[in-house]
RNA sequence: GGCCCGUUCGUCUAGGGGUUAGGACGCAGGAUUUUCAUUCCUGAAACACGGGUUCGAUUCCCGUACGGGCUGCCA
């Protein structure tokens, strides 16, 4: 294959999407298998609708996930700048270049001008109004007034845009890699405004010009901008560029988890889950969101997850490292159809990718978590910790919210469990039992069962009378890793006060 | 409304003219585990509909329905 380049080119006007991260992902993917280059653009040609802060998310957001930009706004590379309006001045000059070669041409109506058409065509019961081959030789352009009248208002600095000729009675083909040929009729298109009024391009115009001079081999991107393909097509045609247009891949949309439509930032907030790769604080609680990150996902399950969003190997293995998913990924293998976001899915990747998760590599993340309620430990502790509790979280914070009693007293003891396992007769045995462990002199998890066990013995109980007892004595709760490995971890003198005042707990609610 | 894209278990999907239509998540049951979780086993669960083409269509074609996108001096 030639040069791969390929770049993903977000709008900074909020947070990113995660179906925009997923389009990051596919283009870093397809970049890496192929010993490409994966390009960040920043089109921020709107300065309406401009956020600040917006792009700093997204790259917060591409490094987190691990998509680390070869070329980009502070990454280097060859054919910057890389933000659009800083390209500002090269997108008027393109425009003029096709309004000498006829391929474009100057149009005056104000949008208050066309607002008022779209209105009129409505009440007339009228499809929108579009402003194309059909109509423009009655609109306030250069194609409908004469030369000196066009220049006049030139003069006059009478603000215009730069609309692109829409040919008519033509076919235009898009070949999409996803889709196939994809052909629209000429005659359907608009004439897309290209520069607008305060010097600006829009998106069609900047992209085209941009791609090309950056040289990108791949435009992959979202379905929605698969109708205004045709746009591009001709735009490159009228360029002279045919030869050297890319090749295009269009996305599945990401859809809603439940309903109708395509996944939006109400649904996280509807329904507790992010939608978002970082968390984002727009200033009111409209637009703020938590993040995966800071919900507590490993970013390559996130990563994972997303990949399987619309894409598939095509094996049965679901679990990908990175490495793994650049050598499997290609275009071939992505689908057609709208992928609804399954948040049962993104739990149990988040699930396994902890489970299979190094020991060492948890500590400091669990420290975080613990840290965030005034807590810390070893790291020995903390890599203990991480063995025992593994396998029973779902998400970081659950290191904590599961097992807090590692770090502090237990707050509360499970109720059903005393009332059916604590015989206050018993409590004298219970005592003697602390004397065994105090009589401990290496207090392991083997040693401690053993004492257990001769203990059972010597009493004729069972571990059904004994072990929930240490349990909830230890922990609170019924729930959690085996008994004897919390009690070696936690310490002699530790388990044993704690015992002590479980019973005293114990003989009360009893009592009342 | 117009244009474009799509449609396999509830969800993500594999497959592809003749298959017991496969896997995963979730769900149900079971095994292991003194608890919980993990792990393992089993089960229920799908080719939108109607016409063609064909000896034979879930697979190819057309239509319908449904879903989605676009239709801005937004991207």
């Amino acid at each position: 294959m030639e040069n791969i380049r390929v770049r993903f080119a977000p709008s900074p006007t909020g947070a990113l999407h995660i179906g925009g991260v997923r389009t990051a992902l596919y283009n870093y993917l397809f970049a890496r298998k192929h010993g490409g280059t994966f390009i960040l653009r920043i089109e921020d040609t709107d300065q309406t609708r401009y956020i600040k802060g917006a792009e700093a998310y997204i790259i917060e957001a591409l490094e987190w996930c691990g998509f680390t930009p070869d070329e980009g706004p502070g990454f280097g590379g060859d054919y910057g700048p890389y933000r659009q309006s800083e390209r500002k001045d090269m997108y008027a000059a393109f425009a003029q270049q096709l309004v000498d070669n006829g391929k474009a041409y100057y149009a005056f109506d104000t949008p208050e001008e066309l607002d008022a058409i779209r209105e009129a065509e409505k009440e007339k019961g009228n499809h929108t109004f579009k402003y194309d081959s059909k109509v423009r030789a009655t609109l306030n352009n250069s194609i409908r007034l004469s030369a000196n009248e066009v220049q006049a208002k030139l003069d006059a600095g009478e603000p215009y845009t730069i609309r692109l000729k829409v040919p008519e009675n033509e076919e235009v083909k898009v070949n999409d890699l996803i889709r196939g040929e994809v052909i629209f009729q000429s005659n359907e298109l608009d004439d897309k405004i290209l520069l607008k009024a305060d010097g600006m391009p829009t998106y069609h115009l900047a992209n085209i010009v941009d791609d090309h001079a950056m040289k990108i081999s791949h435009v992959i991107r979202g379905e929605e901008w698969l109708p205004s393909t045709a746009h591009h097509v001709l735009l490159y045609q009228a360029f002279g560029w045919e030869n050297e247009m890319p090749k295009f891949a269009h996305l599945p949309l990401i859809l809603k988890p439940t309903g109708k439509g395509k996944l939006s930032k109400r649904d996280g907030a509807k329904l507790g889950i992010p939608v978002f790769p970082l968390s984002w604080d727009g200033g009111t609680p409209d637009d703020s969101f938590v993040g995966f990150r800071e919900f507590g996902f490993d970013p390559g399950a996130v990563r994972n997850f997303l990949a399987f969003l619309g894409w598939n190997p095509g094996t049965e293995q679901e679990i990908f490292s990175e490495q793994e998913l650049i050598d499997a990924f290609s275009i071939e293998k992505i689908g057609k159809s709208g992928a609804r976001f399954d948040w049962d899915k993104a739990q149990w990747f988040n699930q396994q990718y902890i489970i299979a998760s190094d020991n060492k590599a948890l500590v400091p993340v669990i420290r975080k978590e613990i840290q965030k309620h005034g807590h810390d430990a070893s790291d020995d502790f903390l890599a203990a910790f991480a063995e025992m509790m593994k396998e029973r979280v779902t998400f970081y914070p659950d290191f904590w919210e599961n097992a807090y009693y590692f770090f502090e007293p237990v707050k509360e003891y499970d109720p059903k469990t005393i009332r059916k396992k604590w015989k206050p007769e018993r409590r004298p045995l219970f005592e003697q039992l602390l004397e065994r462990f105090d009589a401990l002199e290496d207090y392991t998890g083997e040693n401690v069962k053993a004492t257990v066990e001769a203990f059972m013995a010597d009493n004729e109980l069972k571990f059904g009378d004994v072990l929930p007892i240490m349990r909830v004595g230890v922990s609170g709760t019924m729930k959690g890793p085996a008994v004897f490995d919390m009690m070696a971890l936690l310490g002699k003198e530790e388990v044993n006060q704690r015992l002590r005042k479980a019973y005293d707990v114990m003989d009360e609610a009893h009592a009342s």
